[in-house]
DNA sequence: TTGTAAGCGTTATCAT
DNA sequence: ATGATAACGCTTACAA
């Protein structure tokens, strides 16, 4: 079934079946009536191909993966849904690239017209990926913020802000241990962990607390909470592997917001998917993928508007890790 | 640019610069480097939309992805990464389908041209999605078995054997309580819920050993689980709610492996979270998606071939969440 | 308000 | 071994 076949049941022209679709130009009810019942009895639908071919448009939005869910799986799947959602409420749909096609990956999806715009997550400090997207055929919109981010667009949790929010809640003790990103997240120069430590710092030095930074390893992270809490530590600040640091101290005999304050950097569900419900600034995966959606299809409706990096605020959310209940010193900013 | 500016920065005709890329007729060793050199030094990228409108193939795979995961986040997006990986393999591309679409999700992508190909993640005992299946355009595999399966492509897990594998585990026990899906998964008729439970069952019964089938309700699973130690279980089979069962397990001063028994079905991951690892059948999602991808660029390849069910065997890894060893009773069949 | 026809960038069938 | 050229199915000036 072509738009020829429904012209000709419908006894008009090609065109007029295209304008009937696209609205972009007046057709009267009659015709109008005539041509969508020629539809609906071919059960036409238009070939997206040829579509693609005489628009320019593909009606896609490539969306590239993490290389790692820092969020872990259920995070990254709030996201994709929150994408997809996003993308099919605008009539789009969503091509899937993984990270490890890098660079090409973007100029294979950009360069072949395979999608309208993409979304890349995950960027790193000198993601190359960003150097090239300035000059895309298509719109390109990144998760996470590059060291460099002029003439891009970018979109990211607030972890400054996040990281403040987090010491004031600890801000009337006087010791209070880190225990955040590893080497593998390092690694990926993902420029969120710096600029959270740099602010969290900051924040614990106004309030007069002693911060201990301590980097979670991926194969020895309940060694290295067993050690923390051996050493005294009672105010925990987690940003990594959350659920193993919890049972770490739960196995040791210790309970959040009894024998201990602990408060996390964590999605709603991972803060309170635990016994004890954590205290935890929420890294509001669906916002972020709904603020980067809505922003894309501006630029994709009102044209490539200009570059700039938004954030997605923090928030607090006070459960019941921590003892002395919420008595911030520090002011927020 | 286009294959047209290859040509012309080659001196050759356009068929020749098509002919080229697809390789399939002869092109002279000299003619083949000159269109190269053109089409690196223009870095020229075919249109997508042009090709799939002039060859019918849109190199794209459309993915239908779950409701809600019933493997979890974890195991979704292993699902999601292998067939990305299986996709890129064979020059394809994965569009991403929201289940949420249902049948019409299915037109959509078949009908409009918009892939070559479709996987269908979780489907349902009656799944609508089936019947729809068998006139689709293109070929269609499914993950998961519904009751009438006749002239569809099915691949799931081999829950039956699973089932078995599990029992074995736990056949010199009097009495195992199986905490397994609740109402919430029954509701979506994923059949290898009562797949699952007859095998067991019946394999329970040879061993003599009795079963109490506790259906895990997503509010209540630590309530159900306090309740279920309260009465003296021993011996634990859980399918669902993994996670939160060994917390429960933990919270109320039992060790796996140590005070009780307890077997899972869980993926790999899932079954090493924990300070016990647990002796588990894992449900293989990687292999499952591998298995269903080389069928599917099969049926491409060589011709939409003979409808059928295949089955990814299930296979248990012993750790150490059950006390007495391994001591299968139950033959396998 | 509607129709005609020229593309869009490939592929693939004829020719040569 | 290579070149013309007619599709592929749609969109969109340009006419009427």
């Amino acid at each position: 079934m072509t738009s020829k076949d429904v012209a000709r049941v419908a006894g008009v022209s090609q065109s007029t079946v295209s304008y009937v679709m696209s609205g972009k130009r007046p057709i009267s009810a009659r015709t109008r009536r005539i041509v969508e019942d020629a539809m609906a009895q071919l059960t036409y639908q238009p070939n997206a191909g040829a579509r693609a071919l005489a628009s320019q448009r593909t009606q896609i939005v490539a969306v590239v993966m993490p290389f790692d869910s820092g969020l872990g799986a259920a995070g990254l799947m709030a996201f994709i849904e929150e994408i997809t959602l996003a993308a099919r409420a605008h009539d789009h749909d969503v091509l899937l690239v993984t990270a490890e096609e890098g660079v090409d990956g973007l100029r294979r999806v950009a360069g072949r017209a395979l999608c309208d715009a993409v979304v890349v997550m995950e960027v790193g400090s000198d993601d190359p990926r960003a150097a090239i997207a300035r000059d895309l055929r298509v719109p390109t919109l990144f998760i996470g913020i590059p060291d460099d981010p002029a003439g891009l667009h970018c979109v990211d949790f607030d972890f400054e802000d996040g990281a403040r929010l987090l010491v004031a809640e600890l801000a009337d003790r006087q010791r209070v241990t880190a225990l955040a990103w590893g080497s593998d997240t390092v690694a990926r120069h993902l420029n969120y962990v710096p600029r959270f430590r740099a602010a969290a710092q900051e924040a614990a030095e106004a309030a007069g607390v002693a911060l201990d930074w301590v980097p979670l390893e991926r194969a020895t992270v309940e060694e290295q909470v067993r050690a923390v809490l051996a050493a005294g530590a009672d105010a925990l600040l987690v940003t990594a592997h959350l659920t193993r640091v919890v049972h770490a101290v739960q196995d040791a005999g210790l309970r959040p917001g009894t024998d201990l304050d602990l408060v996390a950097l964590a999605t709603d569900v991972d803060a309170t998917g635990f016994t004890v419900p954590l205290t935890a600034v929420s890294t509001h995966p669906r916002d972020v993928s709904r603020q980067a959606m809505s922003w894309l299809f501006d630029l994709l409706e009102r044209g490539s508007g200009p570059a700039q990096v938004r954030r997605v605020p923090a928030s607090v959310s006070r459960r019941s890790s921590v003892r002395s209940g919420p008595t911030p010193r520090v002011p927020r900013p």
